[in-house]
DNA sequence: CTTTACGCCTGACGGC
DNA sequence: TGCCGTCAGGCGTAAA
């Protein structure tokens, strides 16, 4: 399921061809998405030159003069790079041709992503708008979450997994970072020190950029922009591991409900 | 303002 | 073998 570091991973698989190229079409397949893919508007694209790409949070921006393509992997979706009139399958729900050659081809079973066109200053778009800071940023860390979880009720795990208090940390990776962190992912947010929140703050960012090099999870669906699975399933130490040894303690791993999520957590380890 | 629950959707998996 | 129930979950939205 595409978190941040699946996202970024698409990202970089994709730019080198986005990179000076001219989206030759738009081919909208299925428009049935998250809201349905705006197949007209995006069809004013065809003939411009796309002057950048960039990952906000969990979506990828492709730039142009007259407005910016955004794309979301929601949970099942995948990017492909694909050479032009490679078979079409199932779910395959967008091509963006470049140059006439390459195809950039957004497969989404379940449905969940979306692909829209946003004429605005990409920061003014409601969906980018009221977005929290990038965790790998500076504009990220303990005091961020230390101050924004004053007064708030809310389990520490739901309150990293706020994108308006910090994006790109979904539910893998809130579990392994609490982990990391020693923190019980079912203690209320304003009951954590400062101090604690410097060191959750530290592991978002150390197991973030370590998945990134692991070329993301794959669990199911997620596949890596040249067709590769991502490696860091390997290097989850609670997520999906209910039952099992802790790798630290060797206690069991246990797993529990937070709103609708289920949540992984060692009982030994995470006392705080 | 905060917190909580829901629903969109398909495929994998387990039980019988 | 096949049928069916359950689960996965990002995240906008509505309701409390």
């Amino acid at each position: 399921m595409p978190e941040l570091p699946e996202v970024e991973t698409t990202l970089r698989g994709i730019e080198p061809y986005l990179k000076n190229a001219t989206i030759s079409d738009i081919v909208v397949r299925n428009a049935s998405l998250r809201w349905p893919v705006p197949a007209k508007q995006l069809s004013t694209l065809v003939g411009q030159k796309v002057i950048g790409a960039e990952r906000r949070a969990k979506y990828i921006l492709i730039h142009t003069k007259l407005g910016s393509i955004l794309l979301h992997l929601g949970m099942s979706g995948s990017i492909r790079v694909l050479k032009f009139g490679a078979e079409v399958g199932k779910h395959d729900h967008v091509d963006i041709n470049l140059n006439g050659n390459t195809i950039i081809r957004l497969n989404d079973p379940r449905r969940f992503g979306c692909c829209l066109l946003a004429h605005e200053p990409i920061n003014e778009h409601r969906l980018i708008a009221k977005l929290g800071p990038e965790p790998l940023s500076s504009d990220f860390d303990g005091e961020v979450l230390f101050k924004r979880s004053r007064g708030r009720s809310i389990a520490v795990k739901n309150l990293i997994m706020d994108g308006n208090i910090v994006v790109g940390v979904g539910n893998i990776y809130a579990c392994e970072s609490l982990f990391l962190a020693g923190i019980r992912p079912t203690v209320t947010a304003k009951r954590l020190s400062r101090l604690r929140y410097k060191k959750l703050a530290e592991v978002i960012k150390v197991v973030l950029a370590n998945a990134i090099k692991a070329g993301g999870t794959t669990l199911n669906d997620f596949t890596q922009a040249d067709g590769k699975p991502g490696y860091f399933k390997q290097e989850l130490q609670v997520y999906g591991r209910a039952g099992q040894a802790c790798n630290d303690c060797d206690s069991k791993i246990k797993s529990q409900f937070i709103g609708q999520r289920n949540t992984f957590y060692c009982p030994t380890c995470q006392t705080f």
